[in-house]
DNA sequence: GACCAGGCACATC
DNA sequence: GATGTGCATGGT
């Protein structure tokens, strides 16, 4: 078994599944991966239920809500000019309609997440949460955490890039939406309890599992 | 009051 | 192409 795959097994057993994504709904998941840009998902959560309350979750309500509105709905998860705006064009790249939005969503993977960064405030992690979250198509996201726990343990040079690091998992791992989906949270659960700015590498589950931190 | 949170776009060098 | 900065709210 590879390092990569050995770690998930090691942190799958010490955290349990985290059951990510909160939703099944395809439209507030994706928005949730927009709002959470940033700021706890705590705050993003506050937002969507804004938008839920406001009916304002669904492509046709997004499109039906003023400027203004919308900016206010989507404070709590802060960023709320550029969230709200980004919102918007999610809704809008499926026609502001749920089935534009189904067929958005039915697109090759690849497609869908080249579609999603072409449009502004939708970077690499965000489309590749929402393709793999939303649409359940395998591919990696990589965040900070995870940049941070390949590079605690020499897993990739300094210098890797997004698409470098998304590879080097990918190809470490079986081709699976649902064990990517786990293997994200898992490391953003073991970066919040052992991998912020003073680290707590004795207790990590993965002590001795890995090369020490340096 | 500082620091951080499930990032991104844009400017500058 | 690497690095820095603004965006903004809310919890610890």
């Amino acid at each position: 078994m590879n390092t990569i795959a050995g770690a998930y097994e090691t942190l799958l057993l010490a955290f349990g599944p985290q059951g990510w994504w909160p939703s099944n709904d395809t439209f507030e998941t994706a928005v949730g991966a927009v709002l959470t840009q940033g700021t706890a998902w705590t705050n993003a959560a506050a937002a969507i239920e804004n938008l839920r309350r406001a009916g304002a979750l669904t492509p046709e309500g997004v499109a039906a809500t003023s400027e203004a509105r919308l900016e206010r709905l989507v404070r709590p998860a802060g960023f709320y000019r550029r969230k709200s705006a980004t919102v918007r064009r999610l809704a809008l790249l499926g026609g502001s309609s749920r089935d534009g939005w189904s067929k958005l969503l039915s697109l090759d993977g690849e497609v869908l997440r080249s579609a999603l960064l072409a449009t502004s405030g939708i970077g690499p992690e965000t489309a590749d949460a929402i393709v793999l979250y939303a649409a359940r198509h395998p591919t990696f996201v990589i965040d900070a955490y995870t940049r941070r726990f390949v590079l605690r343990h020499s897993l990739a040079s300094r210098g890797a890039g997004y698409d470098e690091l998304k590879s080097l998992f990918e190809s470490s791992l079986p081709r699976s939406a649902e064990l990517y989906g786990e293997y994200h949270a898992l490391l953003v659960e073991l970066g919040k309890r052992y991998c912020r700015k003073r680290p707590r590498c004795e207790d990590c589950p993965l002590a001795g599992a890995l090369r020490p931190a340096t």
